[in-house]
DNA sequence: CAGGTGATTTGACATTTGTCAAATAATAAT
DNA sequence: ATTATTATTTGACAAATGTCAAATCACCTG
């Protein structure tokens, strides 16, 4: 569950420990629910204890899937949740799931106040980047048809789970692109 | 210089700012100087005070231009510096360069012993985190031109600077792409 | 200043992916 | 089951960028 997310990241004091995980909120959310509505001012780091969501927000008209999330992981809008733009996201389940969230304000006064959790903040950010960074390089070096099979490598139940139109916009394809590139297997 | 850079990412206690301070080394290296040479062990953050630099590494025979920093950055070889690879990394002077370097384990060192200087890290590591992101959104959504318009606009000299090949390469095209960027103007 | 080396530009063509339109398949609702 | 709706596939063509080769240009050295 979520402490043992955590302390996979870093380890907390059981002082930190609880008040950290008294700063999170729960919610058990049917399939096709919107857990941030465009236009709302407070941005959550969530993590997705069951089910599935994605992140997603409109660029000049479209929908741009920005982040897919599965059982156990963590997720936000980077951009959102460090820039505060573009704040017209969207995060909906895609199944019903169960998600805690922590509010962008209340997690950095607990790293004020906690060394610790200030420590754990950083290692979240770094794994941010981590991720970040071998997903641009993967946008810059390799071809759509590789980055498909690494995302069936990564998380090999996701075609079965999410519809390939969000699929192929999160790998930065169009849909019908995506199409092409799994019937030549 | 350094101390006044770094207070404009977090403010330090005159003790955590002495310890810092004295982790940096400085080194002044003419042009061409490779501050970091392929199997170097140590990684290190750099702030460039005067001159220009950039990152860069192998990628199946060809050279890739990670990032170019020019007068008063810090910068660093995100991937080698956090998850230590591709390890082939070289950091080479473009100009006559005056520059500082911490070490990853002296930096993690400090960020334990003071919660000021986790801090520190934790807003640096989240600036690369925002810049990674906007990269990749520009990679991403605009086509080369725009990317070169946008690098012109953020270093409306660096073309003086630095060779069109390595601002190709930073970019993600080709350098005759990029000429033919620029005659069309 | 002449020659040589490296940097940049130009040309012809190939490849990848996108766009728009239509067809087909899958799923949900009556 | 039948229809309506949505998801996926397919086709024809266009746009952006890459590749390879050659031509220029710029600068440094002797």
């Amino acid at each position: 569950m979520l402490q043992k997310a955590i302390l996979k990241i870093s380890s907390l004091s059981p002082q930190s420990m609880i008040s950290f995980l008294a700063a999170w909120k729960y919610w058990s959310v049917p399939k096709d629910h919107l857990l941030v509505r465009e236009q709302t001012v407070s941005d959550y780091l969530y993590f997705i204890q069951k089910g599935a969501a994605r992140i997603y927000y409109y660029k000049n008209g479209k929908e741009i899937t920005e982040w897919i999330a599965l059982d156990e992981q963590f997720f936000l809008s980077i951009t959102s949740y460090f820039q505060r733009t573009p704040s017209h996201l969207i995060i909906q389940t895609l199944e019903p799931s169960e998600v805690y969230g922590i509010s962008y304000n209340d997690f950095m006064a607990l790293a004020d106040r906690h060394h610790d959790i200030e420590k754990l903040l950083r290692k979240m950010i770094t794994a941010s980047l981590i991720l970040s960074q071998e997903r641009m390089d993967s946008i810059q070096f390799e071809t759509a048809h590789q980055r498909y099979d690494r995302l069936l490598k990564t998380s090999p139940n996701i075609i079965q789970r999410v519809p390939l139109s969000y699929i192929a916009s999160f790998l930065g394809i169009t849909l019908e692109t995506l199409s092409r590139i799994r019937s030549s297997r």
